[in-house]
RNA sequence: GGAGAGAUGGCCGAGUGGUCGAAGGCGCACGCCUGGAAAGUGUGUAUACGGCAACGUAUCGAGGGUUCGAAUCCCUCUCUCUCCGCCA
């Protein structure tokens, strides 16, 4: 959600910036129902001001003993008025709100220009990518030569986008799991944390999922509904949902493993092939809660902590800065990691670093006391996945393998592996 | 799933129709006292919206209702706790 008074005192700027992503913000609705909303207030405002006194003479009235009927005559239909006055100051409010919940985040200043993809900006690039003496195999070629990867038994189970892994390449992506999780408990101070993996429609509406993006969810029909998590940044960042954090307290810094759930509505032809773009993936999330004076700093660091995993892992990637029109709805400024993947040839998105500065914390209302004015201030909110498990796993395969279809493990994942050095 | 008890400010806790945004205590902040501290003592101590401000309005788990007036009465829901059942 927008900060109502920059909407207010700089309308032309916010629709300015917000034509960067190609949103259109309705000025005339907006315009005519704030003026609506205003007018409103202030006369049901007056009316309750009105009744407050009128009741509050009754009462001194009837405990000196006084005659109250001609008070109560006075009275009239005040209190028609006053509910017919409220209800309608409560539809434009709704509307209102309704209005703001699908306007996107603000662009930080330093996020390209640009339409989609295709006009990212790469930051930097690690790692070299291994040339092959045989000819390479895709991850789904590799994963079927030793019957670890199986996309027909998964569409018996379910359906398609989903997949059964066994033996050795189940057992690496449990492992790499674990490695990501100690690595970022012990060395990147977070605190990991276990989380629903259903989750209800005001948590959704808190990181911004809800209510543009409600076709991408998996629902679940209860009375409330429940959803299914996209991502652990769901549960996680709503922990402190509604509360007001000590100045102690930050930053918080919050790591957690979840299975993701996405419909993938709209994405029908797009990675068909393997496991790149599945309904249900494991992913270890980051997330971060911290004063609005450190979350540069912190978007920095975050990233780097998605990146420590590559690099320790010897995976060549590259970092993107997203542009306008890619950067998510919620989000102010995204880091993309993308992983090279021998088998397409290509760098592909593994990890995805956002700041969402006060964004998220407008919409769950999470504060912090700042000791400087005593007062509670909104925290400022980052994520970003530390790393998305399946394409890990993948990217691993495809930069391990070797000419007899065999998998290197890669040497911090040995130990979690009982000393394993191949798979196959 | 069955039976019962609850939900009030940072915390504890009073308050069953009127001047209650809410007694009292704890905690916290500032002051007094002190050589310093403890104790004692004084004052202050929620959030949002509207307003330049004075101030006004709303909020006692949530939503609805009764009433001139609701923390207090009625209805629905949510959550917490206790006991029984069931289960991992």
């Amino acid at each position: 959600m927008l900060d109502p008074n920059n909407l207010r005192n700089d309308l032309d700027g916010v629709i300015q910036q917000l034509a960067r992503r190609g949103f259109v913000f309705d000025r005339e609705r907006y315009e005519g129902l704030e003026q609506q909303r205003k007018a409103l207030q202030v006369k049901t405002q007056a009316l309750q001001n009105l009744r407050n006194t009128r009741s509050k003479a009754i009462g001194q009235t009837k405990a000196q003993g006084g005659d109250i009927a001609p008070l109560l005559a006075e009275i009239g239909d005040l209190g028609e008025q006053l509910k017919n006055s409220e209800s309608a100051l409560t539809d434009i409010q709704v509307e209102l709100d309704g209005l703001l919940a699908e306007v996107p985040n603000l662009l930080d200043a330093a996020v390209p220009d640009g339409k989609s993809e295709a006009d990212n900006q790469e930051v930097s690039r690690w790692g070299e990518p291994r040339s092959f003496a045989f000819d390479v195999k895709d991850h789904v070629a590799l994963g079927a030569g030793f019957s670890g990867m199986d996309f027909e038994r998964a569409a018996k189970i379910t359906g398609a986008r989903f997949v059964v892994l066994a033996g050795p390449l189940a057992a690496m992506h449990r492992a790499l799991i674990q490695f990501m999780l100690d690595t970022h408990t012990r060395e990147h101070g977070y605190t990991e944390v276990y989380v629903p993996y259903l989750v209800n429609a005001d948590s959704l509406r808190g990181t911004g999922q809800l209510p543009k993006f409600e076709q991408d969810l998996f629902k679940i029909e209860n009375d409330p509904p429940f959803y299914l998590i996209p991502t652990a940044e769901v549960p996680v960042t709503n922990l402190a949902r509604g509360e007001i954090l000590s100045a102690e307290a930050m930053p918080k810094k919050w790591v957690c493993h979840t299975p993701c759930f996405r419909s993938e509505a709209g994405a029908y032809g797009k990675d068909v092939r393997g496991m790149i773009r599945q309904h249900q993936f494991e992913k270890v999330e980051l997330v971060q809660m911290v004063r609005p004076e450190q979350s540069a700093d912190a978007h920095e660091q975050l990233t780097g902590h998605a990146e420590a995993i590559l690099q320790k892992l010897k995976l060549p990637y590259r970092k993107v800065l997203l542009c306008a029109g890619d950067t998510g709805f919620s989000s102010a400024k995204t880091y993309d990691l993308e992983v090279w993947l021998p088998g397409q040839e290509a760098y592909r998105e593994i990890s995805s670093c956002s700041h969402f500065k006060d964004f998220q914390a407008r919409r769950m209302q999470a504060r912090w006391r700042n000791p400087d004015t005593g007062k509670p201030e909104l925290v400022h909110t980052l994520n970003g996945s530390g790393l998305a498990v399946g394409r890990t796993l993948i990217a691993i395969m495809e930069n391990y393998q070797q000419a007899d279809g065999k998998i290197q493990v890669p040497d911090v994942l040995q130990p979690y592996l009982g000393g394993l050095t191949v798979l196959g």
